[in-house]
DNA sequence: GCCGTTTTCGGCCCGACTGTTTTCAGTCG
């Protein structure tokens, strides 16, 4: 069983929680979190830098010690001193811990009291009322803890971009409408773009606050209110998301806004720039001897540390600081730099639309070419085009290109990459087209060598242009199958083949780290749709994002190029 | 356990909210 980076998460988390419950010195606790935080937010995994034996240490919160511990996960895939926490009195304890409103002290009262070790035993306990008889717990901590355990029950962890955005959209204007209120946003991971978020961090700033806050709690759609003061309040909406609003004064909305975006990562970077110039930065603004000098914007915030604004996307501790103290920080791509889609369906495999009613939607998108993209035989659910159908098809484009002024549409297949990486198509075919995207719709548990060369032959082809959907994963419902992404985009681009960013929500494939990789190693990317229908252009807003947060320029995405340089791209030979 | 342009010891974020012990400890972000 290989390691993964958050195997070592893990464990490290663990093990704060068992040493915290030992009364361990909190610094210590504190390092193990951090250790964990700062392997979690690497935009590559910490397994490569342990194999090409890479000094550790030179990563912020690891020093000898926990360098160590890292080696020993990857070597034996366990860790010796958990095993020891755990064998010791109170060691299967940390699990309680996950219950919110439960710490440390609390837990270790349940266990001192009721003997209660486990999730199951905490529940029976509180089932049968016991839990309001242990000192400084009452009523409302036991019916508390009844209902977070239903709730970890039903819990199905973050929760998709598009979902929260769903969900924030009518959150926003209903709040909206309270009077006095001067500003409001989404902060958070959401304000970051990150394609999940564990929950909304809304911060306002109001007139009167409390009139914000009461309002909030009255929405229809809230399910249970946990908390409620002058300044915040955190309320459960009934689709199971967290929400927390917190009410700023105007004077300190961008140092609100700056805190509460995070990543915490970046914060402490950019704190300890402000120490650095004796100055103190806090959710109110940045002090120097207790005297505000900013606040109002982040831009204020930023140059108080002597940097410029960096967008939230960036926000990540990924370098950004460095780069952008450097003057290397990207010109990040926008959707204005988008030229074109390079993979879409209409009617003729399993899209909706016909051709010419998705090339007139990209006209309206201001678009100078799409390709239409069918599925090939293999994909039988999607009614896929075999060589003959495939060539009629072709005949039904030029036709419609004849027809149709302003934009061009590029004839193109999705071709299914075989099990042994053959495609499913013959070249025959597959150089008559403009643009051979190739994907795998099957066989996603092959052993990651397997995998690895499978794809690596389908990008051999003489044909290909494109990888769609790299990994394979549906975010939240399937996991990206096993390969070797260096090694795919070191094939890639030897045969002047892309990568494509697919822009559906669900997929975001590539990831934000994988476009960086990409970047870095100067595999250029095709940022598309994968659109079923004309609204489903629209999502390639979601695949800009992921490639901003993945640092990506207008000259890293093919689909940026006018049709005369794309077609020089595209043309291999 | 980490870290260092106050560097090998001594500091490491702290303010808001809840519930309960009613004046504050515990938890969270």
């Amino acid at each position: 069983m290989p390691v993964h980076s958050t195997d070592i998460e893990e464990i490290f988390k663990e093990v704060a929680d068992l040493l915290e419950l030992q009364d361990a010195n909190p610094f210590r606790v504190r390092a193990y979190r951090n250790a964990a935080r700062t392997i979690a937010s690497l935009p590559y995994s910490i397994i490569d830098l342990v194999e090409n034996d890479k000094d550790l240490t030179e990563l912020p919160g690891i020093g000898e010690d926990l360098a160590d511990k890292i080696r020993e996960i990857c070597k034996t895939g366990t860790l010796k001193f958990l095993k020891k926490l755990e064998n010791e009195e109170g060691g299967s304890l940390h699990e309680l811990m996950g219950i919110p409103g439960l710490g440390p002290k609390k837990v270790k009262a349940l266990h001192q009291t009721l003997g209660i070790e486990t999730l199951q035993e905490l529940d029976e306990a509180a089932q049968q009322g016991k839990i309001g008889t242990v000192e400084g717990f009452g009523e409302k901590s036991e019916a508390n803890i009844l209902k977070e355990l239903k709730r970890l029950k039903e819990r199905s962890g973050r929760t998709p971009y598009p979902v929260a955005l769903q969900l924030a959209e009518p959150l926003i204007k209903y709040l909206k409408q309270q009077q006095g209120l001067k500003q409001i946003k989404i902060a958070g991971s959401f304000r970051r773009c990150r394609e999940t978020v564990g929950d909304l961090d809304i911060l306002a700033s109001c007139k009167r606050g409390t009139d914000l806050i009461t309002h909030f709690v009255h929405y229809d759609e809230v399910d249970d209110i946990i908390s409620k003061g002058k300044t915040r309040s955190t309320v459960i909406l009934k689709s199971g998301l967290q929400v927390d609003l917190r009410v700023i004064p105007a004077v300190s909305w961008g140092a609100g806004l700056f805190y509460f975006t995070g990543s915490k990562a970046h914060n402490i970077a950019v704190r300890k720039l402000a120490l650095k110039r004796g100055l103190k930065i806090n959710e109110y603004g940045v002090f120097k001897n207790d005297k505000r000098i900013a606040g109002k914007s982040e831009e204020e915030m930023y140059a108080q540390v002597g940097l410029p604004y960096i967008v939230p996307e960036l926000r990540e501790n990924r370098g950004e600081i460095k780069a952008v103290a450097e003057g290397k920080l990207p010109a990040l791509i926008t959707l204005d730099d988008i030229r074109g889609d390079l993979h879409m369906h209409t009617k003729k495999s399993d899209g909706h639309h016909t051709i010419s009613q998705m090339a007139q939607a990209a006209l309206e998108r201001g678009y100078e070419y799409i390709a239409i993209t069918e599925h090939s035989q293999h994909v039988r659910v999607a009614r896929g085009l075999d060589a003959k159908a495939l060539e009629k098809h072709m005949e039904e484009i030029d036709t419609i290109n004849n027809q149709i002024d302003g934009i061009e549409i590029l004839k193109g297949v999705e071709v299914d990459i075989l099990e042994d990486g053959s495609l499913d198509l013959p070249d025959t075919i597959l150089k008559e087209l403009d643009i051979v995207i190739c994907a795998v719709h099957y066989l996603f548990d092959l052993p990651e060598e397997e995998q690895t060369r499978r794809i690596i032959r389908a990008l051999e082809n003489p044909f290909v242009n494109i990888l769609a959907h790299p990994t394979g994963r549906l975010i939240g419902e399937r996991d990206p199958y096993p390969i070797d992404m260096k090694e795919v985009m070191k094939t890639a681009k030897g045969n002047n083949c892309f990568l494509e960013l697919n822009s559906y929500p669900y997929r975001l494939d590539l990831n934000d780290t994988y476009c960086k990789m990409a970047k870095e190693m100067g595999l250029k990317i095709a940022i598309n749709s994968d659109a079923h229908s004309t609204d489903g252009l629209h999502n390639l807003s979601f695949g800009i994002q992921q490639a901003r947060r993945g640092w990506l320029e207008a000259d890293d995405v093919i689909n940026t190029q006018d049709h005369d340089n794309l077609k020089r791209l595209l043309n291999k030979n």
